[in-house]
DNA sequence: CCACGACACGCAATTCCTTTGCGTTAAGGT
DNA sequence: ACCTTAACGCAAAGGAATTGCGTGTCGTGG
């Protein structure tokens, strides 16, 4: 899923792999992503340049792969005893990741560099991972819990719409208020 | 709004402006978007690329300027009588035309090409505006109306997020279930 | 363990895009 | 109608993207 095949995932084309990520990272944290080239990149991680276009076609998807990957999660969401609590917790920490510049240039990077829609398609698949973890821990609580579309399409989404086309009017009160939503007016009552 | 400052609103620079978005359309149709360029959509234009690069920068944002002209929408929406009708129709068209490829990929170029998110914040100004309109008539006729907040993060936002993050599963009948639960569930009631 | 096939990489030349300086033309205001 | 200023065309220079060919390395099967 990182670069175009992916074949080979050990030895020298693994080494090549981190080392251009690793530039890509360096690069950016130094010039910013104006002055961003491919030529810049492959010189810091030791390669030439057509290494590069050889394996990601162009910079964007360069930038994609590496926007993927930085954007995957961690570590598990945490667990606070309740499912109210781990939501709230659990959004308001993605949105304070998502709606910092960072966050939200990632995500561009994602979605810009993405001809079929699968880089978009794993950041998606990753929140929902980290949904369900949440609902199943509930579930094996015996607390109710709500579908997880409902979570992705009243919580999920609306934070996601507002990073990306309505910046600012965002704090971690506005995540608890959408998981608030989703407890007194979304979820199937017992 | 349309190019960098928008200076000179007429004359030669409106003309030079049409054409180039002419061009970008017309290659656009024709070759896809692979393989188009800077040079090629100035020659198709009748001007020379120094005058594209000065003007939009690159080809990015160019695209972005295009995709966000297209996604304007060209009239207000229908008006059938009643709240619930007007809400159902204006989703149901919405998401069919955000959710063509077409679609898609003019938001993701107006998201690509787009430094600081004006492009994105016109987008969903859009949104706003059809939306307000429908909200506005309803509260005309008598008709107890959701915020706009409401339509925009339960309607608007689910929509665009599997658009963007979870292609498939997109069919009016979706649209029509948002706004169903908008209705019975979100709508403070009299 | 070794040899074979296949893929990825380096190198270098070519092509094309991008940038920039300078002169010219046209728009908007007085 | 003139004057100021912005936008455009032209052309040259600089840099990025593409591609053919040879070499090294990874993975596999004998």
């Amino acid at each position: 899923m990182s670069p175009r095949p992916a074949v080979r995932p050990g030895g020298r084309s693994a080494r090549v792999q981190r080392s251009v990520h690793a530039a890509v990272q360096e690069l950016q944290a130094e010039h910013g992503r104006t002055g961003l080239t491919v030529p810049l990149i492959a010189a810091r991680a030791g390669v030439t340049p057509s290494t590069v276009y050889r394996r990601w076609g162009d910079l964007q998807e360069l930038l994609a792969d590496v926007a993927v990957e930085h954007l995957r999660p961690d570590e598990p969401p945490a667990d606070l005893g309740s499912l109210r609590e781990d939501l709230e917790h659990w959004a308001a920490a993605f949105l304070e990741e998502m709606s910092s510049p960072a966050g939200r240039a990632y995500i561009r990077d994602a979605l810009a560099g993405d001809p079929d829609g699968s880089n978009a398609g794993q950041c998606s698949a990753y929140a929902v991972e980290q949904v369900e973890t949440i609902l199943a821990r509930a579930a094996q609580r015996g607390e109710h819990v709500p579908g997880t579309d409902v979570v992705m399409d009243h919580v999920v989404a609306p934070m996601m719409y507002r990073v990306l086309f309505r910046p600012g009017l965002l704090d971690a009160q506005y995540a608890r208020d959408l998981v608030a939503t989703v407890f007194y007016r979304l979820m199937p009552l017992p």
